[in-house]
DNA sequence: CCTACCGATCGGTAGG
DNA sequence: CCTACCGATCGGTAGG
């Protein structure tokens, strides 16, 4: 998503060509619109070619199948939600901060790609094994990564949970919802998205500080980490 | 769904045999079976008349197209959902008791109709008007309702939320998820779910009574519709 | 990057 | 309910 659109000159990078419309990465930009709106299985190789100004047949010269484009965004897509969320978890000890952070750059990643975040949910039967393994344990590991969160926020008595198991999958859940409905130049912003939904999580495992406030309340401290880029097509 | 087995005898019915293994509302079966599995563009008419034991073009003898199909589920399923929750919402005037109780049949649905509901969310665009339309329309009736819901809870001063229309696409999320991971035989049973869910509603608008206790916390007092069925294939 | 073309599969019809 | 078959479209290849 965020590569750079200058393709990588190095010369044992034998797929693509150096310029022109039929690079590797716009050939998955094109996908990626495609896939979303229509499905994998609804989406031609012939469209992703108009879509360039191309016939189908030149797509190949920059990839070697369809489903290496699908394969593509999925492993992109799951790679950057996980490294955020790494990342974002390692930047507090206090596991009330930790959980906030979390569905903030959760809901984050999921306001500004909401194409990727789509096909992520939506075509992973579609995807061929050995990644369609590797996506659902990257998925595990994701979700059990909340869970523990919400488990150890109840052990130190920060929460209160009948089921972190639930209260994650809840958590996770109305993240990915975001990406359905949410588009920039509404209402909201991104950050002000991640800042009710971050506080919606506290409420969930009764961590919320006494009330929120109306709506448009101020946002002071408010952290929006910096591996989270705000940019989409 | 719920429909009898047994086909309406009246003679009027032209399009089904009364006996056999192929008659509409099995074509459905089969077709809502393998729709929630592979897709809708991902299921042939082949597929769905092998399950049956048939071939192809015998299915033709019961329905007119794989389109009609596809309708008929989506149909369906939303006019289920609309009625369980109109039903259940007129059973208290209390808005906190119809915010429980709004989550507990959503999430039941959901849970009991994991095959319908993933067709719903995920084959809107290969709908044709003007179902489709209809569709979204019921959608956004749906939605709406939870809203208002919250709207007024907030107004009565009994609910806390910043944003009534985020909260509740919040909510309607995290049921339609649980569509995804819910399997009977689990270690929850479908009532103990609602009751879950239910209570993380009234959290996430800060109406969540104390605290809930712990995992298999007593449920005296939970109201399970008579409208909402619990059977599943 | 193109045209021409491949075998496979699709939803659906004809006709019995 | 079947076999035989239709035109259309699919992902992908050959060859330049």
């Amino acid at each position: 998503m965020s590569a750079p659109l200058q393709e990588d000159p190095s010369p044992g990078n034998e797929r693509s060509t150096r310029t022109g419309p039929g690079r590797f990465q716009d050939v998955v930009e094109a996908a990626l619109t495609l896939f979303a709106e229509r499905g994998y299985l609804g989406t031609s190789m012939k469209d992703i070619a108009g879509l360039l100004g191309l016939r189908a047949p030149s797509l190949y010269n920059h990839v070697d199948s369809k489903q290496e484009l699908l394969r593509e965004i999925m492993v992109r897509t799951m790679n950057e939600l996980l490294n955020s969320h790494r990342a974002v978890i390692a930047t507090s000890a206090d596991v009330v901060e930790q959980l906030r952070r979390a569905m903030e750059t959760h809901v984050i990643y999921h306001a500004n790609n909401p194409r990727d975040v789509r096909i992520g949910n939506a075509e992973i039967q579609n995807l061929e094994e050995p990644v369609h393994g590797e996506i659902l344990r990257m998925r595990d590991e994701y979700s059990a990564s909340w869970q523990s969160i919400i488990e150890r926020g109840v052990r130190e008595g920060r929460f209160d949970s009948p089921s972190p198991r639930l209260s994650s999958f809840a958590m996770l859940e109305m993240g990915i919802g975001v990406s359905m409905w949410f588009r920039p130049g509404g209402p909201l912003t991104v950050a002000q998205l991640g800042y009710y939904y971050g506080d919606m999580a506290l409420r969930l495992v009764n961590a919320a500080p006494a009330a929120v406030g109306r709506a448009g309340a101020a946002m002071a401290g408010v952290v929006i980490p910096a591996q989270v880029d705000v940019h989409r097509s």
